[in-house]
DNA sequence: ATAGGGTTAG
C-alpha cells in the first residue's frame, strides 16, 4: 500500500500517518506503519514515539503507551502531554495529575496544550472543580490564550462533560461575557435544549441579562414570555437584571416605566403584571432601582422626579448607601441645585473619594471652581486620597480659570500619588492645563515626558501650539507625529486646519484636507469644512469659499454663513455664551434692537450660570472670580478705585510698582478696547498680565506683546460695518466687559 | 452558590 521503499520519507511522515491512522481508527494500518518505522531505524525518534503513545492510548492498550513512554531516551513536552491524554481518556485522573507534576519536576514547563489536555481531561471525567482550579492556576502563572481563549476552555470543558446538568449549562452560558454576547448565549441555549437538561430561572436570567445590557428590550420581553410559557416564574433578580441592564444601555424611559410599574402595581401594563408575580423587592433592588432611576432622571433632566427619588431614599433607609448618595449629589448638581447637592454631601457620614469627586465636579460645572478647590484641600485634610478621576475633574478647571499655581500643585500631587495605570487622558489634561495657563513650554515638557504618546496627547499639544499662535510648531509636531508612526484622527486635522486658518496657509490647508481624505481615510465633518472655509476666507478668497460651501455635503452653519447660520448655531449650542453675544450683535447691527435687547436680558436673567459671562483672576495663589452683572463683592470698591486710577494713568504715563504676574481668564472673546487697556495697564503697573479668552492667549509684558497680528479678512463674512461694542459696558472689571465676536486684536505694540 | 447593584471624568 502506501508503504513503498521507493519513496524517501522524511522524519515527519511516520508520525503524521500514525496520527491519521489513530484518528481513522485503523490500528492495523498503524501497526504496519510501525513495522516500517522500525525497519527504517526511526524507532527512537521522539516524534515517532509521541505518536505511538497517542496511538496505543486511543486503541485501548494503555500498557503499550506507558511502555513506549518509559523506554524513551529523551522526552519533550509533547511526550508528557500524550501520556496525560492517555490517562485522562481512560478515566485515570490521579495518574494524569501525577504525570503532570512529574513533568514539571523533570524540568519541563507545561505549555498551553499540556494545560489544555489536563483541563479538558478533568472536565471529561466530571472533575469540574479540578478543571476550574487548573484554569485559575493557569491564569495565576500568566498562561492566557489570546482572543476568546477563556471561552474556548469553557467550551472545551462543556463539550467534555457527558451528562450536561442544568448548573453546568448555566455556567457555560454565563462564561460568555455579559456585554455583546446575547446572540452567543441564546445560541448555546437553543443548541443544548435537546441534550437533556431543563432550563431554570437562572438559565433565563443569564440570557435576559445579556439582552437588557445590549438594550434589546423586545427580545428580552419575548424571552420573558417564553419563561412564563414553560411554567417558570421570574424572581426579583429578573427584575433587577432588567432595570440595571436597561440603565446601562441607555434606555432611560424603560427604566422609569419599570419604576412606575413598581410603584403602581394595579396598572395593566405587561411590566405591572410581571411585578405582581414577583416577590417583594430586596436590598439590591432598592439600590438598583434608585441608582438606575436617578441616573435616568439626571440624563433626562427631570428634577421633580429626582426630588421624589430623594424622598424614596429617605423613606427606605438608603441614606447609608454611598453609591445612592453620590447619585443624588450628581442628580442635584445636574439639575442646577448645588445647595441641595451640598446638603446631601455634608450629611453623608462616610464620604469616599468618589463622593468628593462628584461634588467637586458639580461645583466646577456650575462655575464655582474655588469651591471645588476648597473641597480638594478639605478632602486631603480628612486623609482621603485623590483618584485619577479627581485630577481629571480639577485639572481642566485650572486651565479654564488660568489657575497656574493650583495647577502646579495638582501636578505635584499627581506625581506623588504614583498611579500605576492612571487614565490615558491625564497626560493630555496636563498639557491642556499648562497651555491654558500660558505655560506652553511646560506643556511641551509634559508632552515630551509621555513615554507612550496616544493620539489625544498629540492632539492636545498641536492644539495648544495653535492656540498660542505658534503655527509652525503645531505643523512641525504633526510632521513628527507622522514620522513616529502616530495615527492622527479627525481632531488632529481640525487642529491643523484651524492653525492654517490663523496664518492664512491655504496650500497647507488643502494638503491636510486631502491627506485626511485620501491617506488616512478619516471621515470629513462639518468642522473640517468650516476650517477650510475659514482658511479660504482668511486670505480673501471669498468666491472660492462660497464655491466650496456649495459643494459641501453638509448644511452650512454659523461659522460659514452669517446671520442665518448664527441662529442655527445658536439653536445647536444653547449653552455657549459667545453665540448669544454674537447673535445679539448681529441683531443690533441690523437695527433689530428689540431682538437684541431681549436676547441680552435672556443672558442676564438666565437661570443657567453656564451662559453667564464670568472671569477669574489669579494673583499669586489667590483666586478671585467675577460674574457679569455682579454688584456685591468684598473687593469691588477697591477694584473700582483702582480702575479709575488706572484709567487716569493710562493718559498720563507715569508708572510705578511691580511684582507677580496677573492672570485673567474670560469665557468670552477679548475685545480691542480691553486688549489695549490691558496692555497699557501692564506698562503702568509694570506687571505681566496674561489674559486667556475663549479662543486665544494674550501676554502683556510691559512693552512687549506677542499677540501676532493676523489679517482677518474673514470677518467680512460676518459684518464688516460693526467694530464696536453693542452691549452695555457695565461690567465692573475690564476683564468682565462684554466683547464683540468680530473685533480682533490686530495690533502689535 | 450557577443569575442581579453602584456613584465621579472622558
Amino acid at each position: 500500500m502506501m508503504v513503498n521503499d521507493g519513496v524517501q520519507p522524511d522524519k515527519y511522515l511516520g508520525p503524521t500517518i500514525l496520527k491519521a491512522c489513530s484518528m481513522m481508527e485503523r490500528i492495523e494500518a498503524g501497526k504496519m506503519v510501525r513495522g516500517y518505522v522500525v525497519r527504517k531505524g526511526m524507532e527512537e525518534d521522539v516524534f515517532v514515539r509521541n505518536a505511538l503513545i497517542d496511538m496505543y492510548a486511543n486503541y485501548g492498550d494503555l500498557g503499550y503507551s506507558e511502555r513506549v513512554f518509559d523506554t524513551m531516551n529523551e522526552r519533550d513536552v509533547v511526550s508528557w502531554t500524550a501520556l496525560i491524554v492517555a490517562y485522562t481518556s481512560h478515566g485515570l485522573v490521579d495518574e494524569a495529575i501525577d504525570t503532570f507534576s512529574r513533568m514539571e519536576s523533570d524540568g519541563i514547563n507545561a505549555d498551553l496544550i499540556a494545560w489544555n489536555a489536563l483541563v479538558s481531561g478533568f472536565a471529561r471525567n466530571g472533575e469540574i472543580d479540578l478543571a476550574l482550579r487548573s484554569l485559575e492556576e493557569m491564569q495565576e502563572i500568566g498562561l492566557r490564550p489570546k482572543n476568546g481563549g477563556r471561552i474556548n476552555y469553557a467550551e472545551n470543558i462543556f463539550v467534555g462533560v457527558k451528562q450536561k446538568s442544568t448548573t453546568i449549562w448555566n455556567e457555560m452560558i454565563a462564561a460568555y461575557p455579559n456585554e455583546g454576547n446575547a446572540g452567543a448565549r441564546m445560541e448555546l441555549f437553543n443548541s443544548t435544549k435537546e441534550a437533556g437538561p431543563k432550563p431554570d430561572v437562572i438559565t433565563y436570567n443569564t440570557i435576559l441579562a445579556a439582552y437588557a445590557r445590549d438594550g434589546k428590550k423586545n427580545e428580552a420581553y419575548e424571552l420573558l414570555n417564553e419563561m412564563f410559557e414553560v411554567g417558570l416564574r421570574p424572581n426579583v433578580v429578573t427584575f433587577n437584571i432588567l432595570i440595571s441592564g436597561y440603565q446601562k444601555s441607555g434606555l432611560d424611559h424603560e427604566v422609569l416605566k419599570l419604576l412606575q410599574a413598581m410603584q403602581s402595581p394595579h396598572s395593566d401594563s405587561f411590566v405591572s403584571q410581571l411585578m405582581r408575580k414577583l416577590i417583594p423587592p430586596d436590598h439590591v433592588t432598592d439600590s438598583v432601582v434608585v441608582n438606575g432611576a436617578l441616573a435616568a432622571s439626571t440624563d433626562l433632566g427631570l428634577s421633580r422626579q429626582g426630588k421624589e427619588l430623594h424622598g424614596y431614599v429617605v423613606r427606605n433607609n438608603l441614606e447609608y448607601n454611598v453609591y445612592v448618595l453620590s447619585a443624588l449629589v450628581d442628580m442635584y448638581s445636574e439639575c442646577c441645585d448645588m445647595d441641595s447637592a451640598a446638603e446631601v454631601f455634608w450629611k453623608t457620614e462616610n464620604r469616599n473619594t468618589v463622593m468628593w469627586n462628584t461634588t467637586m465636579a458639580g461645583y466646577i460645572n456650575k462655575r464655582k471652581p474655588y469651591k471645588a478647590f476648597g473641597l480638594f484641600n478639605m478632602m486631603q485634610n480628612e486623609g482621603l486620597k485623590p483618584s485619577p478621576i479627581t485630577f481629571m475633574i480639577l485639572m481642566p478647571a485650572c486651565g479654564e480659570i488660568g489657575a497656574l499655581t493650583l495647577g502646579k500643585e495638582l501636578h505635584g500631587c499627581l506625581l506623588k500619588c504614583q498611579f500605576d495605570r492612571s487614565s490615558i487622558h491625564i497626560g493630555s489634561a496636563l498639557i491642556d492645563m499648562f497651555a491654558k495657563c500660558g505655560c506652553i513650554w511646560e506643556a511641551k515638557q509634559v508632552f515630551d515626558s509621555q513615554s507612550v504618546k496616544v493620539v489625544i496627547v498629540w492632539n492636545s499639544m498641536i492644539l495648544s501650539f495653535s492656540a498660542h499662535r505658534m503655527i509652525e510648531n503645531a505643523l512641525d509636531l504633526f510632521a513628527q507625529m507622522q514620522m513616529s508612526g502616530g495615527m492622527p484622527d479627525g481632531r488632529t486635522f481640525t487642529a491643523l486646519l484651524s492653525a492654517c486658518a490663523l496664518s492664512g496657509l491655504v496650500e497647507e490647508g488643502w494638503n491636510y484636507f486631502s491627506l485626511m481624505e485620501h491617506i488616512y481615510d478619516i471621515a470629513l465633518t462639518l468642522e473640517h469644512y468650516t476650517c477650510m472655509v475659514r482658511i479660504l476666507g482668511s486670505i480673501g478668497l471669498l468666491d472660492e469659499a462660497v464655491d466650496f460651501i456649495k459643494k459641501m455635503p453638509f448644511t452650512p452653519d454659523a461659522c460659514i454663513w452669517d446671520t442665518q447660520a448664527a441662529r442655527a448655531l445658536f439653536e445647536l449650542e444653547l449653552d455657549n455664551a459667545s453665540y448669544y453675544i454674537l447673535l445679539s450683535n448681529i441683531y443690533a447691527s441690523t437695527g433689530l434692537w428689540d431682538s437684541s435687547k431681549s436676547l441680552r436680558s435672556l443672558v442676564k436673567e438666565s437661570q443657567s450660570t453656564r451662559i453667564k459671562e464670568c472671569s477669574c483672576i489669579s494673583i499669586g495663589s489667590r483666586l478671585h472670580s467675577f460674574e457679569g452683572g455682579m454688584v456685591s463683592c468684598s473687593m469691588l470698591d477697591d477694584i473700582m478705585v483702582m480702575w479709575h486710577e488706572l484709567a487716569d494713568d493710562m493718559r498720563d504715563p507715569v508708572y510705578a510698582g511691580a511684582s507677580k504676574p496677573i492672570r485673567v481668564c474670560k469665557n468670552l472673546r477679548m475685545c480691542v478696547d480691553c486688549h489695549t487697556s490691558a496692555k497699557l495697564i501692564s506698562k503702568i503697573v509694570e506687571r505681566e498680565i496674561f489674559v486667556k479668552d475663549s479662543s486665544f492667549y494674550h501676554y502683556m509684558r510691559n512693552e512687549l506683546s506677542n499677540d501676532f497680528s493676523c489679517k482677518k479678512v474673514w470677518f467680512l463674512l460676518f459684518n464688516p460695518n460693526d467694530n464696536k461694542h453693542n452691549l452695555d459696558n457695565n461690567c465692573e472689571l475690564m476683564a468682565s466687559r462684554t466683547s464683540n465676536e468680530h473685533t480682533y486684536d490686530n495690533d502689535r505694540t
